[in-house]
DNA sequence: TATATTTTTGCAATCATTACAGATTTATAA
DNA sequence: TTATAAATCTGTAATGATTGCAAAAATATA
């Protein structure tokens, strides 16, 4: 995972003008690793900014996905979750607590060439179970 | 993947009673590799059962679920498919003709054991791409 | 300072999914 | 068979996430 010291600075790196709305969006993305849907940003926000709209959000991130900033992460079913690391990493969740962990990939680790002539642009490989504490939780 | 041959008796055996809806339902799942949509399974099976609701396929297609027989294809967030192959697998689709392509994994091929004392019970791999034909559509 | 452009906002529209209650079908018991 | 109970199916209304759109606000340009 890269290290961004300055958000607007990485932002216009992308091309993309940081407002200020912008620039917190992708701060919170990046503080909050649990990989938090529009409603979590827009909550958390909103006490900062007050007259963020939620469509800013999503127009927001709409834009980081089409500069390539940000990955939508697909697990359930109508919960978008969205992501600032890039890197090529999987997703654990934990069906108890809900939480989502990332876990470190190596690209090669996946590598499945069975599919000769295809042309591969994404991957993506998620877990799902008991996280560790909420094992423990049970016993 | 598991061949059956009387989707009255799977059902059955399964836990579930096998009403005429459900056993289209199911066998349409059997014959249509590209998982598909509530959508798509409502439409194309509406000609046969006219008194069909998207109801009912929604409910059926629950019920399935929670017996174990069917499970979500989640790629694009909105567009949940159903797939009634149970086995481990992955999917492959193809951003520009929209199919979706199984394709055979090993479980040992992505036993990442990076989670010690956590619980694995479900485990999802999916790319995207471009296919054989669409990128020999494009020279 | 005036004007053009970009960004944000709020509300309405859309679309997939679910809730629910009545209708229909199937199973059970007399 | 017939009456009754249980399960299943259906249609419509409700919900909730997302998008479209046009006006308001902010920023850039001349």
């Amino acid at each position: 995972m890269v290290i961004i010291q300055n958000v607007g600075q990485y932002l216009l790196d992308n091309g993309i003008k940081p407002s200020i709305q912008r620039i917190k969006i992708f701060d919170f993305l990046m503080k909050n690793h649990e990989h938090p849907t529009v409603d979590k940003i827009f909550l958390s926000l909103s006490d900062e900014i007050p007259t963020l709209s939620k469509t800013t959000v999503y127009n927001t991130l709409k834009l980081f996905q089409s500069q390539g900033i940000v990955n939508i992460v697909n697990i359930e079913d109508h919960e978008t979750r969205y992501d600032c690391d890039t890197s090529f990493h999987g997703h654990f969740k934990c069906l108890e607590c809900k939480n989502l962990y990332d876990f470190e990939l190596e690209n090669t680790e996946l590598n499945i060439n069975k599919f000769e002539g295809f042309k591969i642009t994404e991957s993506h490989y998620y877990l799902k179970g008991l996280c560790k504490s909420c094992l423990s939780n049970k016993i």
